[in-house]
DNA sequence: CTCCATCGTGCAACCGATTGCACGAACTAT
DNA sequence: ATAGTTCGTGCAATCGGTTGCACGATGGAG
């Protein structure tokens, strides 16, 4: 029914060899033969079928993105989406393809289903999947985690943000506005993302360390920063673990009739799109997720082509400063 | 290198149609036969190619979510997200891998190299997609559009929430509140589901109709409003086209000294998590995005085994009360 | 002018499963 | 006891490509 590369090979009048190699361009063709065998593949509007390809071939022309989700909000975050927007796009300007799989939800493993069944050729993995076990059963295949894992650093294979220099920057930058008092709000300490960011905070706050860990949610935020800011002498100034300890923050604020950023300074991680927008509106310690989304899959492809041993890709975050931080002005 | 299903049969004693018809079950075998496949299979560690099955059965074993995203934005949009999650969801419980793939970033048409070259058995589209000239290369290719499109409404396949019947149900509960002068907030008009919730903004609306529309930020919404709220009888509600304008209007709310929701009533769009944080919380127009995402699933199945012909398929929303339209004691 | 390397192409095996057909054994009906 | 089913399993073709090897033609060197 479908058009294969025999049909082509019968019109071009040559064998299907042929036809393949000019699919592939590893020979050396002639011309003539070349566009013979091009006309035949237009004239059918011939398309290679990719599982019969990826059969012969034993590249499955496909890469693994691995979340872990127990809900639909873990893809509306915007780490996650954002750099998966980066990493479709750079698979398919290599012509590969994005498989997404929930490892949360499937039974069994998504990520040994994915790999042993031949369904793709690499995994861009979350670093929570990576423990002992796992990196037993993946062998030599070829992945990328996609943060820095909490056990296995130096011998597993990632591309991550350094949340460490992003705080001291945050807390750095306070500093120089003038603040004193500087609290670290937010964020689950046992994520290993939010504890290096409270390490950096610590590496850079030579005043009293006051950190407020939350389960999260704005409204655990509000309510942390509100005790917080009613006693003597509360925080001048916080580092937000996210937007959303943000938003409680400015909440708290608000209530208490402390003027941000005369009085309470504010910095945040993650530049969701509202940040610009709150009021005032957030400095964000801003992380380049279409570049670790593009270099998550460049990594990939190296270890894919076997070019290169487990390695590890640091990149470096950016300070967007705006009004919650400005107490100096400029 | 890999087990394949001969090395299981040899071990098994049997040939490997038996391994074969063991594993998929459509054949009937002696349980001692059975088990002996099994017992070789658990030893050998054997995991099915999915390639040569693929090929051998015509059937890719994936569906492909394909999305208009220019920037990384349009991946952490609710909407797109949280429906992907439960197609994700729906698809792995049927044993279906799930391909994205990006339209507006591909050389050439994503759509067709996914269908053609036999990389997916089904395609969920956006709406924007729909054109004569797609659903001409398209074919009886099984697709779902999720959205409802624009055009050939009646001839396509599609899966939906009712926007128009969501923005009636505002305004009604607005009316109901006792608010009078209801203006429409937000959205391109040149979106299709925007133009259905002005639609329904109109059917339940009988004031003054002041409809308007922004390029999408905030930052628009909250200077529309502003100018809005100026004026002498200006609307003392709004329906809001997504939580963005939702935002730009209470900050124009508060800069004008006007009480939500004693002054001004506010119902809007998608829930965003957000939005119950809100000063004062968002009473919203709440999409089914698990219903949507499964429903299509649903539908893309029946028509990848040719159950069904086009179908369509409109889901209701729900009116989520908080404290933003509630002028009136309960 | 012969010899040999190089180049373009064909032949056929192979990737790892699925599946229609055939055949022998076991079982039912008469 | 015999004929006719039914059931479980094997054989071999097939899905649609890729690729190592072989072979004839061409071209340059001696």
């Amino acid at each position: 029914m479908a058009v294969t590369i025999h049909d082509v090979a019968k019109l071009a009048g040559v064998n299907s060899s042929t036809v393949s190699r000019v699919i592939n361009g590893k020979a050396t063709i002639t011309p003539d033969t070349k566009e013979r065998v091009y006309a035949a593949m237009r004239k059918l509007d011939y398309h290679p079928n990719s599982l019969a390809r990826s059969l012969a071939s034993g590249l499955s022309g496909a890469i693994g993105v691995v979340v872990n989700a127990r809900d639909a909000e873990a893809f509306s975050n915007v780490f996650f989406s954002r750099s998966l927007f980066a990493i479709e796009q750079a698979a398919q300007a290599r012509g590969y393809q994005v498989i997404i799989a929930n490892g949360a939800q499937s039974r069994g493993s998504a990520i040994e289903n994915l790999m042993k069944e031949h369904k793709v050729d690499g995994l861009i993995l979350p670093p929570t999947t990576v423990k002992p076990a796992l990196m037993e059963t993946i062998g030599d295949f070829p992945y990328v985690v996609l943060g820095t894992p909490d056990t296995l650093r130096s011998e597993t294979c990632w591309v991550d943000n350094n949340n460490e220099q992003g705080a001291e920057m945050a807390v750095r930058h306070l500093q120089k506005q003038g603040y004193q008092r500087i609290a670290y709000l937010g964020g689950h300490q046992k994520r290993g993302f939010t504890k290096r960011r409270i390490r950096g905070y610590q590496n850079a706050n030579n005043g009293t360390e006051t950190i407020l860990s939350t389960d999260g949610t704005a409204e655990n935020a509000y309510t942390l920063a509100f005790d917080a800011l009613k006693t003597a002498d509360h925080p001048d100034a916080f580092v937000c673990n996210d937007n959303l300890a943000a938003f409680g923050l400015l909440k708290a604020c608000k209530e208490l009739h402390l003027p941000v950023p005369q009085e309470i300074g504010i910095v945040a991680f993650d530049n969701y799109p509202l940040a610009e927008y709150m009021d005032p509106p957030l400095t964000i310690v801003d992380i380049d997720t279409a570049m670790l989304g593009e270099q998550s899959v460049q990594l990939l492809f190296r270890r894919i082509e076997n070019k290169v041993g487990n390695q590890q890709i640091m990149l470096s975050t950016n300070l967007v400063v705006r009004a919650s931080s400005e107490r100096k002005a400029k």
